[in-house]
DNA sequence: AATCACCTTGGCAGAACTGCGGCAAAGGGT
DNA sequence: ACCCTTTGCCGCAGTTCTGCCAAGGTGATT
């Protein structure tokens, strides 16, 4: 197949019951169903995944079935490609699902709402997964950094005292000098610093705190 | 036995004649057998059993009848204990096998391997079975190493905190330091490592808890 | 330009955290 | 009663993080 040429890694199953097992299995990224299967149709084996995940689907239809693409499309596929199809079309239909997919996990969905993944300019934060990537590239911060810089990043633009950013980052029991958020800042540019050396989002305000700007 | 205090109505009998009678009797939803019994050994009474329903059965087998393993999964059996076995291993394989039935159950046509693989990277487990294997090789886990790998694993790239860990591998009442954690991450990596001396899947975030890696 | 206020940065010691060996106590099978 | 496995925890040593200091810079103000 020259999905895998393009670059996929793909697993193929000619009947709906091992996709179904196999799909259990891997939890794979994306799908591409027919809707004719033995042992289980795409519509089944769509109603089932649906159960679980809701990544993107892909239903193929000859003309036959035509009737069933509406029904795909409102029992949750997210595009159908009828047969017979050419290799490039599907690629493309795939990539751009995939595109749609990413930037719907980058941008909104995952947890509630504090802890949902976070993207502002070239900075992405994710807490569930306590990683963060400045233009792409992995950063490691401790707690304390990345509590300040999730609290900066939330409003770009907008100032934030040093007594506002240590409400984000100790309890309120907890009293420790004002300077000390400047170490943290200190650390947390140096850090961002070593993988783009042109790093500025973070500025200071003579008297009033710190901003993170976008762009 | 315990398995009461964990929720089950259970009932025992010291033959299969009166295991079989007391089974007509209630229909049960799912019977453990010892291979050895007086007055009708377990092959048999599976047999008999299973021309009535389809129950899961789970065998329990000490080391002198290993042959019959085999043979007692064909017969039908879904799973064995090896004697000696752990309370909560038992406990765990017979709640993976009431799980199974109940999506077979619910899921009207034959899901069957529904909860069974997981495969993540290297990683092969298997619920059912409680099997582990890194990489081909077959490692073999403590129920609670089990369940925490389970956990990690489940969600590559997500960190888990020590007490999400302890949720997973503890009942509400039970409370243990969370340095325990990091008592069976320690010997969960020392295992995989008797296997794959450059085991690393399992990363630690220094004061958020821990991550499994795939690849 | 002089002065004062406020920041940045390197450095450092103590605090916090983790890995590991080891041990004693359950827990439960035989 | 005896034994083996599993488990929770302790303590030490090594590592990472953090709060603060002090020296030197930068910005504001007069």
């Amino acid at each position: 197949m020259t999905l895998e040429a393009e670059g996929f890694e793909v697993e193929t199953y000619n009947d709906g019951q091992s996709a179904l097992e196999a799909f259990n299995r891997r939890m794979p990224d994306m799908a591409v169903l027919d809707i004719k299967m033995p042992r289980m149709d795409g519509m089944d084996l769509l109603q089932r995944m649906r159960q679980k995940t809701s990544i993107p689907v892909i239903f193929l239809t000859s003309k036959d079935d035509e009737i069933d693409e509406v029904l795909g499309l409102r029992m949750g596929a997210d595009d159908y490609v009828k047969k017979p199809f050419s290799q490039r079309l599907l690629v493309e239909r795939i990539r751009a699902l995939l595109r749609r997919q990413e930037a719907i996990n980058t941008g909104e969905a995952a947890a509630t709402e504090e802890t949902r993944m976070m993207e502002r300019g070239a900075l992405r934060m994710d807490p569930l997964r306590h990683s963060v990537t400045w233009k792409g590239l992995e950063v490691s911060l401790t707690v304390t950094e990345f509590l300040l810089l999730q609290a900066l990043a939330q409003r770009p633009g907008f100032v934030k005292s040093r007594d506002q950013l240590m409400d984000v980052a100790y309890d309120d029991q907890v009293y420790v000098d004002d300077r000390t958020i400047d170490s943290h800042i200190k650390r947390l540019r140096k850090k961002m610093r070593s993988v783009d050396d042109t790093f500025s989002a973070i500025e200071t305000l003579y008297g009033i705190g710190y901003r993170y700007n976008e762009e």
